[in-house]
DNA sequence: TATTACTTTATAATCTTTATAAATAGTGTA
DNA sequence: TACACTATTTATAAAGATTATAAAGTAATA
């Protein structure tokens, strides 16, 4: 990791800290150390790897700990909660708009940035009469790691 | 529900359980019943909304088989499974591409066609390095229903 | 009809997530 | 700093969805 990632690292944890203080959420060191594995992380854990990741510092934490604070960082909108059809959901520190590229092979999820979809959210309010929020998107397939894997 | 939308469903079914007869998957009465419930619902039932549905025709039957064969079904291609955050998938027949709208507050889900975003997969397709099978997009918002009930 | 493989049933097990209650730790104030 | 109040954590149980297993049943085929 470059020095510049490592500083944006530690910009997005303070400004997440900052959001917590601002919304009366106490920052605790659980709550400290879920943050920082989340912005550090690129890997969108699951609640699992998470409470694995954290148990060497925390021998004593409880899984619902994790949990909880994912609800209280997904409810004050610093963390994204993605539900791709595996057993379990994986969370997203949220930063600028993108999507995710699923490989379907390894579960292996990468970012890529694309404007958004604006048309479309107009033409489904358009058509079915919804009031729109938001919308979500996945592309998958097969990352060259796995496309390489299988050729062997 | 008009004759035309009846006779769609009947061709869509007769040419749902030929799919099953080429692809050498045996057509058992719950198959049957599924598939047809399956067909005809619009409402993109969960395994045990399906189960439910069927218990007065099967009361034996176990939600094993519900789960066996949706995934016999998507397997084969006839069913794509929709894991939407909620606590259960919901099962969708396949029929024409479309996209879904989802009502935050009652869980409706509505259709909604839309040409297929290919630009979106090649440009995936370009700066990951994936190979790109498909992608899957849903919108989120409040329904009319939900909307107008809210002023109340 | 006998055999074989597939399917269903019934049940248990697994896995993820949530609920509960007691113990603990932050935070603001005197 | 010490107190009091409330939020948070922990430990555990419970819930809910899905999968695994083994025995019984059923379809297909020779």
């Amino acid at each position: 990791m470059s020095h510049t990632h490592v500083h944006e690292s530690q910009d997005q944890l303070k400004e997440a800290l900052d959001t917590l203080k601002q919304t009366g959420v106490r920052i605790t060191p659980q709550r400290h150390a879920i943050l920082e594995f989340l912005v550090e992380s690129m890997t969108h854990p699951t609640a699992d790897d998470i409470y694995k990741a954290l148990e060497g510092k925390f021998p004593n934490m409880s899984v619902a700990t994790v949990y909880n604070n994912l609800r209280v960082f997904r409810e004050v909108g610093l963390v994204k909660e993605l539900t791709y059809g595996d057993t379990s959901s994986r969370f997203d520190f949220v930063t600028t708009d993108h999507y995710h590229v699923i490989c379907e092979d390894c579960g292996k999820i990468v970012d890529f940035h694309y404007p958004g979809l604006n048309e479309v959210e107009q033409l489904a309010a358009h058509v079915t009469g919804f009031k729109i929020s938001h919308h979500r998107m996945e592309v998958y397939g097969t990352c060259a790691e796995c496309s390489h894997k299988d050729l062997h």
